[in-house]
DNA sequence: ATTATTACCATACAAATGTATGGTATTTAA
DNA sequence: TTAAATACCATACATTTGTATGGTAATAAT
């Protein structure tokens, strides 16, 4: 038997891990079959089965939802970077992911929040350097003085906000880059999230 | 009524969290009740709707295990931290857990993993500063250039790994401090685990 | 003194769950 | 050509699950 899975069992197996990491909670086999458009449970029950025994998730038998996912072992999962950021001058965001790192499984990405890849260095006051990894939540009001991730002009930002009369005023910790002022009425400015966390692999990275 | 948990439902609640973020699955009613010696569901059934009340979780009627942590919204969860780490010259370290920080639900330890707060600055040159939190794992074994922490004479250190013939080498990034060379036989050195992540939050921060 | 809250217990029940078994059709490997 | 693996279906069953209801006892609040 392969270790290979066949596409249809990866598709289930992605559905997994995006319900295990995204919702929080292993589905089950009903659950599962639903979102495929199975009739019936038993064939999730085989699939997961198949799964089971090319050693991607272990399941604990007569409990309810108990799949666990064996990619945890490894402790890395990979994830989709969304794009990358400048903190200096912007860049153009790119419409899909661009990359993918390996995440450590300690990084649970709260619901509907994405990562974003940092290049330059105009964070590094703030200790962000060029290649972290900033996880923005979309889901949080910015105050004043946190670090935001924003589009402005088709491009996207990391940098502190603050919020002034009518303006806006977004700030890089670095002093050789000036603040960026914007009118609150301006159309193509959109505060996408702010920054939840920073994360550094220590993978990849070496002595000098 | 007050948002105040009583003592015992403080306690089911982290046993939630624990579950949830730990075994990476909420409980049933039965096994929660299990764990704390119930001899009923109800008895729980009705602890976990007190919580709710409270506005501490979220259930999903009629799913099994859909219990979800309001505490996610914040988006942080108090974590203990188990010591600090000296990056520059070695500082003793304690017995308990020295503080809780918060560290955001995306950030979910694997299991047996642990934090230390690391202080000074010997790890600068690896992006890592005082004040940052490693996120250490115990469980892998340190290959040549990891960055890992380890305990040398009932004092805690994290620095870069070299494995050589017949020492080991803990290296700084930080050159203004001396390689430190301990022969494997030594008695009082141990790796504790290898550092995965660095993680810094962005809460308390300032623009200079 | 009375009411609410808390902290348990027991019983009951419909619905959901995991699993087992058997079947069909298609594709892939020996 | 034959056997295996894959990808579905259907039916059946014991257990588990969430929930509802009712009860007791102790404590706290009014």
């Amino acid at each position: 038997m392969s270790r290979e899975l066949t596409e249809i069992q990866k598709k289930i197996l992605e559905h997994l891990i995006d319900q295990i990491k995204g919702k929080g909670i292993p589905p089950t086999l009903a659950e599962v079959a639903r979102h495929f458009g199975y009739k019936n449970r038993a064939t999730v029950q085989q699939h997961l089965s198949a799964i089971e025994k090319k050693g991607y998730i272990r399941k604990n038998p007569k409990l309810s939802r108990a799949i666990e996912l064996t990619l945890e072992d490894k402790f890395f999962v990979p994830r989709p970077v969304l794009g990358e950021v400048a903190a200096g001058n912007p860049l153009t965001i790119y419409p899909d992911a661009i990359d993918t790192i390996d995440l450590p499984t300690i990084a649970r990405m709260p619901k509907d929040s994405f990562l974003l890849r940092v290049k330059g260095d105009s964070l590094k006051d703030a200790y962000i350097f060029s290649g972290d990894i900033v996880i923005v939540n979309p889901n949080l009001e910015p105050k004043n003085g946190q670090i935001v991730a924003a589009i402005l002009d088709d491009a996207a930002v990391v940098k502190r906000f603050y919020k002034k009369k009518n303006e806006i005023e977004l700030v890089s910790e670095n002093p050789d880059y000036e603040p960026i002022v914007i009118d609150k009425k301006y159309g193509s400015f959109k505060i996408v999230g702010i920054v939840v966390g920073v994360y550094r692999s220590m993978e990849r990275r070496r002595a000098g």
